[in-house]
DNA sequence: GCTTTGACTCTCG
DNA sequence: TCGAGAGCCAAAG
């Protein structure tokens, strides 16, 4: 199994209205690849079966989704996760010790 | 097979 | 508060 596939299979498990970090997903996978982990994220081949947009940094910033590299905007995303029931604000996660899916 | 790049994270000034 | 630097790993050229 590739290493994408790894993350991408962890990303599925994501519940509506959690989120979780890049941190979160490496050490899921015993691994210090916090870059290669936004790396998959970003082919993202599974498309919505994989949310990738309720992935944020360890900081709860939200951070990627940066116009080139997707195409949409932060501001998308944020909408998308205000949606699921989860709070953001100035491009952070609100309360994101609570929303925080850690697997 | 080395270099570049990236939706990352941590530390320091 | 914020930016710069360094460290980290995987994929693509």
């Amino acid at each position: 199994m590739n290493f994408g596939e790894k993350v991408w299979k962890l990303m599925e498990r994501i519940p509506r209205g959690r989120v979780t970090s890049y941190a979160q997903i490496a050490k899921k996978l015993d691994t210090k690849a916090y870059r290669a982990v936004g790396n998959a994220c970003r082919k993202n081949p599974y498309a919505p079966k994989v949310p990738c947009h309720r992935v944020v940094r360890s900081d709860g910033t939200v951070g990627g989704f940066g116009g080139k590299t997707s195409g949409k905007t932060v501001k998308e995303k944020i909408q998308m996760l205000r949606k699921e029931n989860v709070e953001v604000k100035n491009g952070k996660i609100v309360n994101f010790e609570e929303v925080l899916f850690r697997f």
